[in-house]
DNA sequence: TCATATTTTGAGCATACACTCTAATTTGAG
DNA sequence: CTCAAATTAGAGTGTATGCTCAAAATATGA
């Protein structure tokens, strides 16, 4: 399994490739020809590298719902400083983040193994929103701080849809803003 | 352009099965084949009645980013009723509501006037939920109540995007208790 | 430099897709 | 009942897709 250096180098240009394309044509427009367009490389070299157009689909789509969840040994985060990482990651990451959306909703259907990732994924997002917020609200039982987290990162769900939509739209803006004033304070 | 019974029987046994396999499947799931044989149908006869496919898959979204936005004409809607119409629609109309998000996230990237659609019907949902915001508490001005308009829509779809991962989720009572103890009270 | 392992090529394959065409059947108004 | 119009069937077309393979090119360690 010893690899030269030039493979190794087309594997990350492949997987780059794949990134760019799922994030800004989607997954229709993630053709094998376009990857190896984008990559500069045949189809053999591909399959040299890969045994399938699903295998770099699926890395990238996993490293999508990981992405959503940054800095995940973090123990001492404070609510806000979790809501600011994760508009820094859907502002700074716009590929990944779109990829994320997309195939949450798109691809939590059809990949039975996917939906079942990204639900496993926003679980441990509760979980650690809700010891951030238990922390800061000692008053608020188990449940209902699960509840306020499941409304709060619905909301962070909610604005990163909504700047899919508009890129213009004022993501970070509003996701401070609404977490100042809001019952998650 | 007079039609007969059997023709007009056929369309809507057509557009029934594309809403189907849009709202269970997905895009990438909605082949020719799969709305024929689910409509029990030809190819033959799919194009005696629409010119292509994307014109029934069209038609299925179109009516899906309308439906999103259930009883226009009302004028005298508290946010209460707002939000009461938005958790019947994506618990009622399940297909029509997972058509919506997908095309909302994936859609929206690959063709634009779609993009535009979910847009524009997202813009005119802000306008009606301002005014009723706004009739309620008239204190805010018109910036501030956009902005929580904003945000809570971006909660409501995050919720119902929360509820296509997980259909077991108690989506009408998260979206129906955020509301009465939020900012948008 | 040589020998071997890795990588690249590019023509080509099988399949699935959206769509067409003609002949046959069914409909419904007169 | 008649007959033109509408509908249907289903084999068939062209194209794009994911993928294979044998041979050529290149890289690496000794």
């Amino acid at each position: 399994m010893a690899r030269y250096q030039a493979g190794l180098r087309t594997e990350a240009r492949i997987i780059e490739a794949t990134r760019a394309l799922l994030g800004e044509i989607g997954l229709e427009g993630t053709t094998l020809k376009a990857i190896c367009e984008r990559a500069r490389v045949r189809a053999g070299s591909f399959y040299n590298l890969f045994d399938s157009k699903e295998e770099v689909v699926l890395k990238v789509v996993r490293e999508a719902i990981t992405a959503v969840d940054p800095d995940p040994a973090g123990e001492t985060d404070t609510l806000e400083e979790l809501v600011g990482a994760y508009v820094a990651f859907v502002t700074g990451q716009t590929h990944l983040a779109r990829i994320y959306l997309q195939i949450a909703v798109a691809g939590a259907l059809s990949h039975d193994s996917v939906g079942r990732r990204v639900l496993r994924g926003h679980e441990a997002r509760v979980a650690r929103f809700r010891t951030a917020m238990l922390r800061e609200q000692t008053e608020l039982g188990h449940d209902e701080a699960t509840r306020r987290t499941e409304v709060l990162l619905a909301m962070l769900n909610g604005l990163a849809f909504r700047w899919t939509l508009e890129p213009d739209f004022a993501f970070a803006e509003h996701a401070r803003l609404a977490l100042e004033e809001s019952l998650f304070g």
